[in-house]
RNA sequence: GCUCCGGUGGUGUAGUCCGGCCAAUCAUAUUGCCCUCUCGAGGCGAUGACCUGGGUUCGAAUCCCAGCCGGAGCACCA
């Protein structure tokens, strides 16, 4: 009995029971685990990407894993973009509509999405209670000299200066008028405190490189990541923050900051790096862009760039790429994240509604025509094995084929073209010796794909490994950009562009 | 140097909090056979792991200590 036959079996019998297996696959299926102090329904999440390029595949485990929890919890999340840094993380203006896209893509939308370059006047406003409440101080040390002092444990002369000139010295700040370097805002934690990433850090700094963004050019003063995520994860009432090892002080950082204020702390979990196999291209954002600009990949969506953009043109689900991400589950150690297991989860995904296609690899020994003796004048082959009712697609034989030289047997040998028959390799030709299955099965005749020599159709097939190109059956014509065939014995594509050049991504075996 | 994390098969993960039901789960990977006109799909099987050493205990992947290994922070980056 198949699955299917066993399932409508047991729905007959025992509807209930059915029902039952079904919930536990559900929940099985399941690899996220539990979150802290979580309540349905009341679940507040957030991305918060910073926006100075396309995501690489590593951005999107967040996206992934927030946009999970929001379903799991019927909850809700925020995408916030954090750029808050106009000089060394330079927003790209492109970026933040690349970035929702990305996370549409993978099959999730935001309840809100949020700049923080729009909000500067509130984090201003938190900075001056803050002031108030004896909790910061403008200070103008070197990076250098209060390093030193900090890692001694000794404060530094400005921390306690009053309240009134600190005000005036902020408001200055905010006005523009100290350049980069000459006075920050520090938040006053314990400058004793046993761990020196701790003591008194920067909230506010100075930067001269106006903001990409129009609407935030003007400000000079800008808030440091603690500070600005710190209040904004209050103020857009997130519950539960995720983030990456990298940040595993943050919390402690602006626990001074929250309790100035009184308020309570969102959870936090903390996870390793993700790294990925099967790339030769590292997976950093700066990289990938000088990569492109040196013209070694031809842009973000290059099949051999670790971006979400080329999984996306390769013909990859985001659904694929949300599974694998969730499976790897919430470790703080770091992951490698098996590309193969991306594939394994796409092809479930897409093998059974993908069409049947032949497609001739022009590689190494190249494609090898020959002509053919007997046997019918078109070959019929299912469009899918394992759906007959979606019909046959019927191949032209007169005038001649073309298989790949590997699949070439040697003279006097047989090989079965497939939906044709068998045929013997001759001289120069195949010759039709009949088509009786049997022979593959009894005497290992090889199974091989074909296409005819004369009416077929070039394309070029882009790899993670590069271009290939080669011919594919005529009917292929018959399909457009964004259609996924599977190239029999090659792998899935996704068709791409048929204009001029006709060119398919390749997905995946 | 100071301060935090973490170490289960090739990869990821379950189990660790509350020790026995764990000669350790599931997935992927690799592989064998069956089926199939694909090297896809499907079926059945195989391979392969508790970092090391002590301790506690009748019993430790699980608790304690030490070591080793790995990661992270100590930025006017995010």
């Amino acid at each position: 009995m198949s699955h299917e036959q066993r399932r409508e079996r047991l729905d007959e019998l025992a509807p209930e029971r059915l029902e039952e297996i079904d919930a536990e696959e559900e929940e099985d299926d399941q690899a996220l685990p539990d979150l802290p102090n979580a309540e349905e329904g009341e679940v507040r999440m957030r991305v918060a990407p910073n926006p100075n390029g396309p995501w690489h595949i590593g951005h999107a485990r967040m996206a992934a894993v927030v946009g999970t929890y929001k379903e799991l919890y019927d909850g809700s999340f925020i995408c916030r973009f954090d750029d808050t840094d106009p000089e060394t993380k330079r927003p790209d203006l492109d970026a933040y509509e690349q970035i929702l896209d990305a996370i549409e893509y993978l099959g999730f939308e935001p309840d809100e999405v949020l700049k923080a370059s729009d909000r500067l006047e509130t984090y201003y406003d938190h900075a001056r209670d803050l002031i108030d409440a004896g909790g910061a101080y403008t200070c103008s040390c070197s990076g250098d000299d209060f390093s030193e002092l900090k890692n001694a444990g000794e404060a530094c002369p400005h921390r306690d200066k009053d309240t009134e000139t600190v005000h005036e010295e902020f408001t200055e700040m905010i006005e523009g008028e100290y350049s980069s370097g000459e006075m920050v805002l520090r938040v006053k934690t314990d400058i004793e405190h046993k761990n020196p990433a701790l003591r008194d850090w920067v909230g506010f700094r100075m930067i001269d490189t106006p903001h990409p963004r129009e609407e935030a050019a003007e400000y000079r003063c800008w808030p440091m990541l603690d500070f600005q995520s710190g209040v904004d994860d209050h103020l857009t009432g997130v519950t539960h923050i995720i983030r990456g090892i990298d940040l595993q002080d943050s919390a402690k950082r602006q626990q001074f900051v929250y309790d100035y204020f009184d308020w309570e702390y969102p959870e936090v979990i903390h996870w390793g790096h993700v790294e990925i196999d099967e790339y030769d291209v590292p997976m950093s954002t700066s990289t990938i862009s000088e990569l492109i600009e040196d013209g070694e990949l031809d842009g973000w969506d290059d099949p051999r760039a670790p971006t979400i953009e080329s999984l996306r043109r390769r013909g990859i689900r985001g659904e694929a790429i949300v599974e694998a991400m969730t499976e790897l589950g919430m470790s703080t150690s770091n992951v490698d994240l098996a590309m193969s297991s991306v594939y394994a989860n796409n092809r479930e995904l897409i093998d059974d509604e993908t069409d049947r296609a032949f497609f001739v690899r022009e590689e190494d020994g190249g494609a090898v025509e020959k002509s053919l003796s007997g046997g019918p004048a078109t070959a019929s082959v299912p469009i899918h094995p394992d759906h007959e009712d979606r019909g046959t697609r019927e191949i032209p034989t007169d005038d001649g084929v073309l298989v790949e030289s590997d699949d070439l047997p040697p003279t006097g040998e047989r090989v079965w073209l497939k939906g044709f028959g068998c045929v013997r390799h001759t001289e120069d030709r195949f010759e039709y010796t009949g088509d009786d299955l049997d022979v593959t099965r009894e005497e290992d005749v090889d199974i091989v794909h074909w296409v005819p020599a004369g009416e077929n159709v070039s394309l070029r097939l882009r790899t993670p490994d590069g271009d290939v190109s080669g011919y594919a059956e005529p009917g292929v014509s018959g399909y457009g950009p964004d259609d996924r065939l599977q190239f029999e014995r090659v792998g899935f594509v996704r068709i791409d562009a048929v204009d001029e050049e006709r060119v398919a991504y390749y997905t995946h075996s």
